[in-house]
RNA sequence: CGGGGCGUAGCGCAGUCCGGUAGCGCGCCUGCUUUGGGAGCAGGAUGUCGGAGGUUCAAAUCCUCUCGCCCCGACCA
């Protein structure tokens, strides 16, 4: 178990929130997470509430991060023999009627347009009463029903079968209690749609996407997920089986990063969407759907950034390097700034993405500061001295925690003074290394906090006293008995993990921690976002 | 959608109890000096006090309504 929780050390003061932040004006995380994630936002320049409740603006540099995550994911989406495309972001009313699980899972939070017009009456502008529209469209919360709607005309025999398309696409859930990235009324995400002529060749779809996205959480993100299933209570509306991934934070919650439904013939039947297979029979179509969101973002802020600000995976960093120019006089400024320059297009033509900070009105250490907190893997600090010896100064954003290590002793491990073309030709290893690192840490807390239970007493122990975190617990209860659960512990059943996804040591069939019925497997059971 | 808290300059806040016409720090602009971890001095600009009504000679302050954000619940990617 780690410490998960220094607060203890902390006088437990009910001084205002903005005393306790640090001086890089973040709340630590110890004070408050939720605080903290609010001002790593904020600080890194992400994102910010706009003036339509639930919606967010995507800042530039959340934005820059969301299309590196969109090159990677599409890169992966294409290379499994996916297309893009676009459909709608209105829905009719009727078409979500059609499948009736699905619509009452999304009935309580849809978007209606019902007015086409505007009106100046007595010189305010208003929606116009007569321009009332004779069926209502639904701002697409998910675009199963009017994909399938179009897959009707697309599809005759087996022959045209499989189609595997991905969109790129807002969408809108009419959310109550919004968190920026976690979640917000509107949101961008991917969603693909696939059409297959066997139940098999669907089920080896749903199983290949969620292996694309667990590929894509791990080796890009840095983030450690877990494969599994959901229970029928948190399956999707409309699905007969959802996969999904499952990542821990930093504050032990669980946070669902990407879903993977086996959708059977439900929305070919709801779409009447048949084909004729290979004996010359119809047959309804079977289908999958998987998505991925911005939610990512979130899940990347607290997976590994720290109180002083952002922390990305190089592989997500829209900036790799910073070069911050360090000089007195006019002389020593053109000497640097040349220098600057050169070290700029020698990376850059290596493919990374580097920023010469040649701004003069902030001093180095402002700057040090601004990137640190916007999570740029690596900066260089060129100066007269570094001329003169033929160095560069290299520092990176984090290196491994070691136990007991001072703030200071930390902050001059991260910096290195390396030869000249020594630091160029090795900076895609430090990123490298560092990528790795991340991932190894944040699995390495990952299992600080996670625990195989057995009894409902240290069930309780382990969420209320010990901070909680990932409990592989034998389950085998209701929906009912889910439900009980979550109302005493604020817990959930995350996923039924994939069985190769069990550490040994949580193997086997055992009995129910709630019911005492005979289980098969672990769950993992915790506390969500 | 229920309970609690908060909306005052770009950001963080004081002022609200007890009405008298708005202030502090940071940031911003100009100039000079600075620059290897958040610069100094001098001068300067910036506010429909979230919004709408009301009470009053007078409202950031009191009353009513409303919008938004944060936290805790219910719901959800």
């Amino acid at each position: 178990m780690a410490s998960p929780d220094k607060s203890s050390s902390q006088p437990k003061s009910p001084a205002p929130q903005s005393d306790q932040k640090t001086g890089a004006g973040i709340t630590p995380r110890s004070v408050s997470y939720s605080d903290w994630y609010l001002d790593i936002i904020h600080k890194a320049e992400l994102a910010e509430h706009s003036a339509v409740r639930g919606c967010m603006v995507i800042r530039p540099h959340g934005y820059a991060i969301w299309e590196k995550m969109q090159r990677e994911l599409d890169d992966r989406f294409k290379a499994t023999g996916h297309v893009n495309a676009y459909f709608p972001l209105f829905i009719p009313l009727s078409f979500l009627t059609r499948e009736e699980q699905h619509a009452a899972g999304f009935a309580k939070e849809c978007a209606v347009v019902t007015h086409h017009r505007l009106k100046t009456i007595d010189g305010v502008v208003q929606v116009d009463p007569d321009s009332k529209l004779e069926e209502p469209l639904v701002v697409r919360p998910t675009s199963e029903t009017i994909i399938w709607h179009q897959y009707k005309n697309w599809i005759q025999s087996y022959r045209d079968l499989p189609i595997l398309i991905n969109q790129w696409a807002n969408v809108v859930r009419w959310e109550l209690r919004t968190r920026l990235f976690l979640r917000t009324a509107e949101f961008l995400w991917q969603e693909g749609h696939t059409a297959h002529a066997t139940e098999a060749e669907a089920l080896t779809e749903t199983q290949r996407m969620l292996d694309v996205y667990a590929d894509f959480a791990e080796n890009v993100m840095a983030v450690p997920v877990i494969k599994g299933r959901k229970t029928p209570g948190e399956r999707f509306a409309g699905a007969l089986d959802t996969m999904c991934i499952e990542a821990m934070m930093q504050d032990g919650k669980a946070l669902q990063a990407g879903t993977s439904h086996y959708l059977g013939q439900n929305f070919s039947k709801g779409a009447d969407v048949k084909f004729l297979n290979r004996e010359g029979k119809l047959e309804y179509v079977y289908a999958t759907s998987w998505g991925v969101s911005t939610r990512l973002v979130g899940a990347l802020i607290m997976t590994h950034s720290d109180d002083t600000g952002l922390i990305l995976p190089p592989k997500l960093a829209p900036i790799h390097v910073v070069i911050v120019p360090i000089y007195r006089k006019d002389e020593e400024k053109e000497r640097v700034y040349a220098e600057a320059d050169k070290v700029k297009a020698e990376l850059s033509a290596q493919g990374l993405t580097v920023k010469f900070d040649d701004r003069d009105n902030l001093q180095p250490g402002a700057k040090f500061y601004e990137w640190e907190s916007k999570g740029v893997p690596i900066r260089i600090e060129i100066g007269p001295k570094d001329l003169e010896k033929g160095v560069l100064c290299l520092v990176r954003r984090f290196v491994l925690e070691q136990p007991g290590e001072t703030p200071e002793a930390e902050r001059k491990r991260r910096k290195s003074f390396v030869p000249r073309a020594e630091a160029i030709a090795g900076i895609p290893t430090i990123l490298a290394e560092m990528q790795k690192e991340l991932y190894l840490r944040a699995l390495a807390f990952r299992a600080a906090r996670s625990r195989i239970i057995d009894s409902l007493e240290d069930f309780e122990r382990f969420f209320k006293q010990e901070g909680g975190g990932f409990a592989w617990v034998h389950f085998a209860g209701s929906s009912d008995d889910e439900d009980q659960l979550s109302k005493r512990f604020e817990t959930t059943v995350r996923c039924i993990p994939l069985p190769d996804q069990i550490p040994p040591e949580a193997q086997g069939s055992g009995t129910c921690i709630l019911t005492g019925q005979p289980s098969p497997q672990r769950v993992i059971m915790a506390k969500a976002y």
